[in-house]
DNA sequence: CTAGCCTTGACT
DNA sequence: AGTCAAGGCTAG
């Protein structure tokens, strides 16, 4: 009965709805998105919306505006690496065992459905009152309840960011690598394709995996904007590279939080809501038969990474609000600069504290705690379980590249400072901060890995995906909100409203 | 351009 | 030999 309803559910193209026909580059879709993914990829097309570039995109519609069918095809996690450049036909890719994984996975949770008659990601609302209204702006104007990071001048908890650093890079240079001309920073066209970067790959051709990852890796597809380096070399800031850490880094990462502060803070209240938590459903309990009481917690589960991933963006909201060159601006420009790029800091603090944890198999909270990851994957959706596996392989590309915190610190910039962002009162500073933090990210890879010149684009090369799986993260999160099922009164909840109007 | 069907070929 | 995700072909 609703074991057909379940898999009726699974087999629907998360493009346009219409039914799957197999795993097409990277996922399950029909047949005509599939098609219509290739076309675009293989050959380079650029549609333009006219519309406001958020139309709908199902079965009866899809041809009528290939821009957000594309845009829809990159969000819900399609992947522009398994088009083969060089149009090689047949074969099998390295998705082969993501491909099984996914089934397994699949074919794991179904069963369980089937066993415990619940439905694993369709969740009733959970804390129906929650505590005292959060809101962007008192998060913004009200000063933090502690001072839980140093500001400019006072010292802090200075972190050891010098030791920890140069992990010698085992990236050989012998590794061909590609050549990626920049574009023109048009920031919400989607990437075009390197022809050369990507090519089939087959054993005969790349001797070691690792071969293939550096050098025609997935996201190495400037979609995100790229500035010439030509210019940030003749910056004014730049000194002759390689004699010193440019200050900015050193200012940057002086900025940054302390993580065991954030770590005690969150953990303490998430222990307070759990603890509300415990005794409400332990009043359940006595009522309502266990089976009930059962559901409850595995409910809050999901409540409680919300308030979690909530009580990050505070302290996010809080970095940004004291860091170099935000706090000049004017709060307005404050709010547009963050409900651009909340979710993305959101990831890329993730990414870096599991860069930071570096095991395989689990994931590190930032309450400190540690969870393994199969249990992560049974416990959540689907889609939530796509999403952290896109993420692991994202800390995987990171960890490879051996990603410094310093690196991590000039990114956190370079996605709060996006140049792209309209209506700006200040557009030309943002624009200006961004160049400054490009030039000292370059500088700083310049003389911190001189053995690896391009790493500096080996980096810039991650923020694509970084950014297509925090949209992905925004549209789960906007369908469990629409769903009822993210606690209310959320600041997570707020910033998507702000970037979302028409919802 | 679209999308259904066909051909390929590494992997099992 | 079978599977199945790549690319190819071609009516509409």
């Amino acid at each position: 009965m609703d074991y057909s309803y379940d898999t009726d559910l699974e087999e629907l193209c998360p493009v346009c709805g219409d039914k799957v026909s197999g795993y097409h580059y990277g996922l399950l879709t029909c047949e005509s998105c599939k098609g219509f993914f290739k076309r675009t990829v293989q050959n380079n097309k650029r549609y333009t919306c006219a519309e406001s570039q958020d139309c709908r995109i199902d079965k009866t519609q899809r041809k009528r505006c290939p821009f957000c069918r594309f845009q829809k095809c990159l969000n819900v996690g399609m992947r522009l690496e398994a088009v083969r450049a060089d149009r090689m036909r047949g074969g099998r890719n390295k998705f082969g065992p993501m491909y099984k994984r996914d089934r397994a996975l699949k074919q794991q949770k179904k069963a369980l459905i089937r066993a415990s008659g619940l439905k694993m990601e369709a969740t009733p609302p959970l804390l129906s009152s929650p505590q005292s209204g959060y809101s962007f702006s008192t998060a913004l104007f009200t000063p933090a309840p502690k001072n839980t990071h140093p500001n400019i001048g006072t010292s802090v908890a200075p972190i050891d960011y010098e030791r920890n650093l140069y992990a010698s890079s085992s990236l050989s240079l012998s590794v061909p690598i590609p050549s990626h001309t920049p574009l023109p920073a048009q920031y919400p066209a989607y990437p075009t394709l390197p022809s050369r970067a990507i090519k089939s790959e087959y054993p005969d051709h790349y001797t070691s995996s690792e071969h293939y990852t550096s050098a025609s890796s997935p996201e190495s597809v400037p979609g995100y904007t790229y500035v010439d380096q030509t210019r940030v070399s003749t910056s004014p800031p730049l000194a002759p590279p390689g004699l010193t850490v440019p200050p900015l880094v050193l200012e940057f990462v002086r900025c940054e939080q302390d993580e065991l502060q954030v770590q005690s803070k969150i953990s303490a209240h998430l222990a307070h809501l759990q603890q509300e938590q415990n005794s409400r459903s332990a009043a359940a309990n006595q009522e309502q038969n266990t089976r009930l009481a059962a559901k409850q917690e595995r409910l809050s589960t999901f409540g409680l990474m919300c308030h979690m991933a909530d009580q990050t963006l505070f302290s996010i909201v809080e970095w940004a609000r004291s860091c170099i060159f935000f706090k000049e601006l004017k709060v307005g420009d404050q709010m547009k600069l963050l409900h651009n790029c909340w979710s993305e800091l959101l990831v890329l603090d993730y990414i870096s504290r599991q860069l930071h944890h570096g095991k395989e198999d689990s994931v590190l909270l930032i309450t400190g705690q540690e969870v393994e990851l199969a249990s992560l994957l049974a416990q959540a959706g689907v889609t939530l379980s796509g999403m952290i596996q896109r993420g692991q392989e994202l800390v995987h590309r990171l960890q490879e590249l051996q990603l410094d915190r310093r690196e991590t610190a000039c990114l956190k910039y370079l996605i709060l400072f996006n140049p792209d962002v309209k209506l700006l009162e200040n557009q030309s500073y943002v624009e200006s901060v961004y160049e400054q933090v490009n030039a000292a990210l370059l500088e700083y890879t310049l003389y911190a890995y001189p053995q690896f010149p391009d790493r500096f684009t080996q980096i810039l090369l991650r923020l694509p995906e970084l950014r297509a799986l925090s949209t992905q993260a925004e549209d789960y999160l906007c369908y469990k909100h629409l769903s009822g099922e993210v606690p209310c009164n959320n600041l997570l909840i707020e910033m998507l409203h702000a970037k979302r109007t028409y919802i």
